[in-house]
RNA sequence: GCGGUAUUGGUGAAGUGGUUAACACACCGGUUUGUGGCACCGGCACACGUGGGUUCGAUCCCCACAUACCGCCCCA
């Protein structure tokens, strides 16, 4: 019997690793020019922060849910997304107290989990890089969240992406909108698509963004819930609109479009991207909004939060396509040896490139002179070192450039002791 | 959770109910006693996902399971 991965879940490998190392570094690079700073929570959590953030009736939560119970009898869930952990250690560190600068901003990235049915892009253990800003309710920070959003993926160089906002308003709107839904659909009821029917009961939302084509028809006439939001949800709504146009960014309004987890409030926002990795479907890079209600909803002060979260592995697909620049970074130098008696001698010199913080390498498996050239070949070494007894009788090692071929001779001591001549010889 | 397709070496893959499982790439060695290329020669499958079954005999037929991919639910 041979072991294999658990379903769902991916080996990265070296050269995967890169790409997600390149975009881990731009991601923080770009936070942080936001005054973001990283938080790191635990993978897992007890059941009941995830149950309670992202809503009983949820799918993530009643069929999703990696779950367990530890050996204390504790009913344990990895983290389905990256929100509630932050708004749990938002609360119990008191970060919501005076002598924290609001907003408190924070961004995190790591594995997630959702026990579902692996596909395209989507697995059971999956990685996201998020933001959560707290403690502001002002429609700037929603602008300003928006804008880093649309940055980062400018930043990674992706191309035809837009942006699509829409408000979900507060729970007063949400309550009276989902009602006015309902009463809308009630009668049209069999003209449903079957799943439709089903949502109607268990989540009318859904019914919006429905793939059937009747339904849609039917949806374009239903009410919007734009025409529900209360006033300080139409002042808000209208405000980030504003800020939208200030800062240059375009976007598009769809009153249909609505998220999975039910603690949004206010302010939705999506990026989509069209890209033939995905055969030219749209599809979402970037979600977000506003969580109004959480902070409370875990036991601390009624406060407000914002932030979006990235999924890592599809953000990978469109990077892939779009043929993001990652150099892999060559080898310095490599040392090939041509006789057990040297090794000692060649070993040493060899630490003393390291030391000196240039990448080097040998061979470990006996090879020939000819095998050590082709595997430094293969590394894509800049330098090849040949020490062999004649070398280490009179000193001198002769250093080949594998570009162009040329060989020069350097002193041994120098790269114990004179670094920065040997980089003077190689510049030549 | 439901449905479909797939599963052969390090990789891409061909193939058959019955003595030695194509071909290519990669890799290793040799032709070249210490220099990367090319060429040529040679080597390279616990036997075809796992477990059962049918059969005189199965990698090829049947069943179950596992995993991957696609679609649905869902999510984004």
């Amino acid at each position: 019997m041979h072991y294999q991965k658990p379903k769902g879940t991916a080996d990265i490998l070296p050269a995967e690793a890169k790409k997600w190392q390149y975009v881990e570094n731009i991601a923080q690079e770009v936070f942080e020019t936001y005054n973001y700073h990283e938080i790191r929570t635990p993978i897992f959590e007890s059941y009941d922060v995830f149950e309670r953030s992202s809503g009983e009736s949820s799918d993530v939560v009643s069929k999703e849910m990696y779950d367990f119970n530890d050996k204390g009898e504790r009913h344990i869930a990895l983290r389905p997304e990256g929100t509630a952990g932050v708004v749990r250690a938002y609360v119990e560190n008191k970060l919501f107290g005076p002598e924290q600068v609001k907003p408190y901003k924070v961004y995190y990235h790591g594995p997630m989990f959702r026990y579902e049915r692996p596909q395209s892009g989507r697995q059971r253990q999956f990685h996201q890089i998020g933001v959560e800003a707290f403690g502001s309710t002002s429609p700037d920070l929603d602008v300003e969240t928006i804008a880093m959003a649309m940055q980062l993926l400018a930043r990674l160089k992706l191309t035809d992406m837009h942006l699509v906002i829409n408000s979900l308003g507060d729970a007063a709107t949400q309550a009276a909108y989902h009602q006015a839904l309902v009463d809308y659909l009630t009668p049209l009821q069999a003209e449903l698509s079957a799943d439709s029917q089903r949502r109607l009961t268990s989540n009318p939302l859904r019914i919006l963004d429905s793939k059937d084509q009747h339904d849609q028809e039917l949806v374009a006439q239903a009410p919007t819930i734009l025409d529900f939001l209360s006033e300080d949800s139409a002042q808000h709504f209208a405000a980030v609109k504003t800020g939208l146009t200030n800062l240059g960014i375009d976007y598009e309004i769809d009153h249909t479009m609505v998220r999975g987890l039910d603690y949004y409030t206010n302010t939705i926002f999506e990026i989509m991207v069209t890209s033939p990795a995905f055969n030219n479907q749209e599809m979402t890079a970037i979600g977000g909004g506003r969580y109004d209600g959480l902070v409370k909803e875990f036991g601390g002060p009624d406060e407000p939060g914002i932030g979006f979260g990235i999924g890592v592995e599809r953000l990978l697909l469109l990077l892939d396509d779009q043929d993001a620049a990652l150099q892999e970074k060559p080898l310095d130098f490599y040392l090939v040896k041509t006789s057990e008696a040297v090794e000692s001698s060649a070993f040493k010199l060899l630490q003393a490139i390291r030391r000196n913080g240039y990448s080097a390498d040998q061979d470990y498996l006996a090879r020939k002179v000819k095998g050590q050239f082709k595997n430094a070949d293969r590394l894509h070494a800049q330098y090849v070192i040949t020490v062999g007894e004649t070398e280490v009788e009179t000193g001198n090692v002769p250093v080949k450039n594998l570009a162009t071929g040329e060989q020069i001779e350097i002193e041994i001591a120098a790269f114990e002791n004179n670094f920065a001549d040997v980089l003077a010889k190689l510049q030549k």
